[in-house]
DNA sequence: TCAAGACGCTAATGCGAATTAGCAACGCCG
DNA sequence: CGGCGTTGCTAATTCGCATTAGCGTCTTGA
């Protein structure tokens, strides 16, 4: 059948419904229907010819479901949306969130989901919301959720309207339980600040901003915890070096990395005796090795650095770091499983996913004692 | 309030209706949808008092109309699904497609619309297909197409059921005329042919597939219509090295690439005495300049060398080659452009944009003669 | 011989919004 | 005071599919 669409001379084939693959195969729109999700249980029964006879139909006329309407009805669309606070392909080929973005579709494509960017999201101009005007969350059966931190509110609301979602990172509570696959950063940290200590360094710094998203109080957590176990300092490090927590000659500090340049985060790193920095952010322990070396310094024989994780910020890695990888295209398709395992079963699953240490060569014994 | 998932222990909250804000304001699911519209033309008139107490308990509840039941009614989502034929973050950095891709983006962004990925296409193990089981095509408003080929049958039954898309590259007629935004291959090629000729070139040589793409007849065309004009060899070029066509002592080849080393290439580029060549791929320039210094030519001195677009395979290119450059980022713009205006007013748009000729320094006079 | 399944299919309903047709109340004019 | 137009809203229908309840017809077993 050929209808006109208004207002326009280009005529349009009239999409096929089930009503007439059913009128074609003589069938009511309901046995369709049945034909077509293959229901076989007992409480459905279709001859073998009248399935033979629809299915041919289907063949012929290359029918196929109207997904919205599929949706509609029976609230389910293999669509999974995924939500990033930024463009999602500009920054890509550098960019931290690459990685999950390939687990994502890599896993997505093997559950035969489709995956809905909402890119419309900042139309506004701004920062990208989840909840926008009339934000499309809920056409996908679920959404995955990027970014180093999640507007909390936003988290809350998502969490309050039942969308189902999983946040790639760890997340705290936000009124209820977040369902997240995270990175164990604290036990990296932790393993390589220990490895440190069995160096034989005793003031140690860690670098990075230290509070605020819950990667970096995971760090800082590993980090304290070795400290204070092994050398006795302060559980709790205050982001601020006039009071670095000391015991006897051994000292944990941490230095906020931010808004200050790798000559200063050295400086503040010799007054205060520091042997090894452990910088949060790969790009910031690129910035110090360098400004380290053109300075004369020798690393790591005289100061050792060792790297947390991958750079945040688009930089040439050309330094063998001592540090973690974290598995970042393993957690996109991780979230993947238990986003979809989520929509099956409910729950609020919560996972951490084991880094790998890296030996490297910015990590030696301290030489200084 | 508050049910439960069959089979399931945990709650969820169930999603607001236009219904339920209907009765929380007063009024009918229809004066809700009017005035979430925002409709005042003269047909339809809602108070102002009546209006506000509606939009204060959309405020208040957080309503969003549901995008599924909404593109049901209407048949409109502002979802634009993109399909590919392989992955789209994978290989993404050193891509091909990525800049196109950050085209689509950026413009979607800017119409407010969202981006359906079809990941799920190839869940069967093998190539992705447009209509897999159940496609998901139709629950966009309009598709986006990438690819260096696309499958006939597939852009027939596109255009026979009349789902709205745009290829991204020149397609040729499949059963009718196909939507597309181009990049102009045949007037970029025939201009740096027409140069190459001009600094005395008399023997030159296309190295590529030739046929079968679009794009790489666009070249081919662009390349034959050049050296026939101004040299008098024959229109038609045919693919392979036993029958060049030439005109007196001018010559202009065709060289397969596929199958053929750099050196086989430089083997028959040197039989026919070729002084320029211009490669469809830029991949396929790096290795040929390459391989022609690893033997001791001087590139350009003794051999010339035109990249017809950018590299297909991810190479590192740290040549400055001469040839042109295709606005990818701005096709992948255009072509949501017209892909929304074709969904305005339907349409056939076909579009070639221009190429930027690079100057590069690997195209010298011919000093052979 | 009759009730009780098994069998094969369909009518009716719901999903959540948009849209169309139209109804009641009111004011105005002749 | 009756007819008419305007104003402000709603009932009913539609979109295409999934699902539930159930209906006739045929066996079977007792």
């Amino acid at each position: 059948m050929r209808i006109s669409t208004e207002g326009t001379l280009h005529t349009v084939t009239r999409r096929l419904t089930q009503q007439d693959i059913a009128r074609m195969a003589g069938v009511s729109q309901t046995t369709v229907s049945l034909v077509l999700n293959n229901r076989s249980d007992a409480e459905v029964r279709i001859a073998p010819e009248t399935r033979e006879r629809v299915l041919r139909v289907i063949r012929e006329t290359g029918y196929a479901a109207d997904p919205v309407a599929r949706r509609l009805a029976d609230r389910r669309n293999r669509i999974l949306g995924v939500f990033t606070y930024e463009a999602v392909f500009p920054t890509v080929s550098a960019d931290f969130y690459h990685p999950f973005l390939i687990g994502i579709e890599e896993r997505a494509q093997e559950a035969g989901c489709d995956l809905l960017l909402f890119t419309s999201a900042g139309a506004a101009g701004g920062r990208r919301r989840i909840f926008s005007e009339d934000s499309r969350v809920r056409l996908a059966d679920g959404c995955l959720l990027l970014g180093r931190t999640l507007d909390r509110d936003d988290l809350a609301r998502l969490l309050a309207e039942g969308i189902p979602f999983v946040s790639v990172g760890r997340r705290d509570d936000a009124g209820a339980p977040v369902p997240y696959v995270g990175a164990a950063y604290a036990d990296a940290t932790r393993a390589l600040t220990e490895r440190a200590i069995a160096l034989g360094h005793r003031r140690l710094a860690y670098v990075g901003a230290g509070e605020g998203a819950e990667s970096t109080v995971d760090r800082i957590r590993g980090f304290t915890e070795a400290t204070a176990h092994r050398l006795g300092t302060d559980l709790v490090v205050r982001p601020d070096e006039p009071s670095p927590a000391t015991a006897g000659d051994a000292l944990a500090m941490h230095l906020r990395a931010a808004g200050r340049t790798a000559e200063q985060v050295l400086d503040a790193l010799a007054a205060a005796g520091v042997t090894v920095a452990l910088a949060e952010d790969a790009a910031d322990a690129v910035a110090i090795v360098h400004a380290a070396r053109a300075r004369g310094l020798d690393v790591p024989g005289e100061l050792s650095i060792v790297a947390l994780g991958a750079p945040t910020r688009p930089v040439h890695v050309d330094i063998d770091f001592t540090g973690f990888r974290m598995p970042r295209q393993e957690m996109g398709r991780r979230a993947v499983e238990l986003l979809t395992e989520l929509l099956e079963n409910g729950g609020t699953p919560q996972e951490l996913l084991d880094c790998e240490l890296i030996d490297g060569s910015t990590l030696a014994p301290n030489n200084r004692r």
